[in-house]
RNA sequence: GGCGACGUGGCCGAGUGGCUGAGGCAAAGGACUGCAAAUCCUUCCACAUGGGUUCGAUUCCCAUCGUCGCCUCCA
């Protein structure tokens, strides 16, 4: 079974499944105010990846994953390009969900949206009044983090302590807030502000709260694992937790959160790749399987650097699985070889040992195209075994597809002519075909074209 | 000020108390090929610095230097 670190315990630990055979798990998804980032990007390949995974190993997946659609980011760009917020946020919804089409992110199995969420919030909102544990203002509706025992735990750090640390920062709303790191629940709204009724007031509710609602109310109490990037953990997942907490309610069992994508030669990127900070121009100029093939060497939780030199190697290699994938795509599979994927499991199981899994998966490459080579009995187990693995990563592999008759033809006259030994014409032919975009190789079969 | 991450070969990027340590990319040589491509083989002598623990450290501890993240709305 997988282990994983666990974010809240600060140890690899086994991913205990609240259900035998399903995973639930709820991932932080977007909000819905601008074109999805390298960040974003990361993020969800991360946990495509998982998914996968644990779809592969014969688990049931649920995994919901919210939009943003009500925020201030959203408000803010409403007001300066003056149009119906509603605009923006469907337009960034569908512009997010054909960058994971992409990507080759699969979609999550429910996208609740906060907006559809609000009457659930408000409701939420009053009980933690009710209990006392929130409390009500002249601009809004606050949690107090006093009253939440073991607040910090994500963050690991004592409430005084970040306190202390605070810099210079503006404190929001800190006159009216009993304690400084208490949070906003709900925002009552300016004139001219989308706005929903609440027993404090027209408003909109606070960051933190949908994905508690919406969590619980999709996976229900102690579900198996919440994720998200390293910059949730704090203060957007200790803000969660803290009003599942402060409800006494059993929240996610296990926490895992992905690393930043640096970019260390930020100068030299921005020139070279354009504003490669935006996901849509990466995969624009390059194939968009490279980034998922770069997050795959890399492991999960460290940073990982994007840049050209990355890109390109992730490209070249994926060429070369590619042109494995065309060269055996004729030969007929058996099943798996079990020792490759039991190794898989063991390296995939220890915290998602992507790099390990990758390596072993290009050292299966090697040993299949010897065993083809040599047309050894074990190709067709071996190449199962590829095909699996990649299967698991959510890697697609392109084996060439259709060729067009013409060209099909012009292949068919360059075997010809090699036979006839008229190498300047096949020559010719090979060029040509070229440069019309088709990667020709000779097999034993004749040539093949594939691009 | 607090919490935390990290410094590995030309580049990226794993990992381990003890034949000096994956994998990818790039480069070079070789096999194969009419020549290529694809494939395979070989090579490319790397673990920030200074101490310490140890029979032995890149891996553990301390210090130093350097890079970075979080500490109220950013995946």
């Amino acid at each position: 079974m997988l282990h994983l670190y666990d974010s809240a315990t600060r140890e690899v630990r086994e991913l205990a499944l609240r259900e035998p055979g399903t995973v639930s798990i709820y991932l932080c998804g977007p909000t819905v105010y601008g074109p999805p980032h390298l960040g974003h990007g990361r993020a969800t390949l991360v946990y495509d990846v998982l998914r996968r995974y644990l779809e592969w190993t014969g688990l049931h997946v649920r995994l919901a994953s919210n939009i943003t659609d009500i925020d201030d980011s959203i408000i803010n760009r409403a007001n300066r390009e003056n149009r119906p917020w509603q605009d923006i946020t469907h337009k960034c919804e569908a512009v997010w969900f054909e960058a994971m089409g992409k990507l080759g992110v699969a979609r999550p199995s429910d996208v609740p949206h906060a907006t559809e969420y609000v009457e659930q919030m408000v409701a939420m909102i009053g009980e933690l009044v009710d209990i006392g544990r929130a409390y009500n203002t002249d601009d809004g509706v606050y949690l107090s983090v006093e009253s939440v025992e073991d607040y910090g735990l994500l963050a690991n750090q004592r409430l005084s302590d970040m306190i202390e640390g605070g810099g210079d920062r503006e404190v929001f709303g800190a006159g009216n807030k009993r304690h400084p790191a208490d949070f906003v629940l709900w925002k009552l709204a300016k004139p001219g502000e989308p706005s929903w009724p609440s027993p404090w007031g027209d408003g909109r509710p606070g960051w933190h709260s949908e994905c508690v609602v919406m969590s619980l109310d999709l996976l229900g109490e102690g579900f198996d694992l919440h994720c998200g990037g390293m910059d949730l953990k704090f203060p957007h997942h200790e803000n969660e937790r803290a009003q599942a907490v402060a409800l006494g309610k059993r929240f996610a069992n296990h926490w895992m959160h992905n690393g930043f994508v640096v970019d260390a030669e930020g100068e030299k990127m921005s020139k070279s790749l354009g504003n490669v900070a935006n996901l849509l121009d990466l995969m624009e100029q390059y194939d968009p399987r490279a980034y998922r093939m770069l997050l795959l060497q890399s492991h999960y939780r460290g940073p990982v650097t994007v840049g050209q030199d990355n890109i390109d190697a992730a490209v070249n290699s994926l060429a070369g699985l590619d042109a494995f994938a065309a060269r055996t795509s004729s030969i007929d599979v058996a099943e798996p070889d079990a020792d490759v994927l039991a190794k898989f499991r063991d390296r995939m199981d220890d915290d998602l040992d992507t790099p390990a899994a990758t390596a072993l998966l290009f050292d299966t490459v090697r040993r299949a195209n010897i065993a083809v080579d040599a047309e050894a009995p074990e190709a067709g187990s071996l190449i199962a075994a590829v095909h699996e693995m990649c299967t698991a990563f959510g890697l697609v592999l392109n084996a060439g597809g259709d060729v067009p008759a013409d060209i099909a033809a012009k292949a068919a006259a360059l075997d010809a002519a090699r036979a006839a030994k008229d190498f300047a014409t096949a020559d010719a032919l090979r060029a040509e075909l070229q440069a019309d975009g088709w990667t020709v190789e000779t097999t034993k079969t004749g040539t093949q074209v594939r691009r």
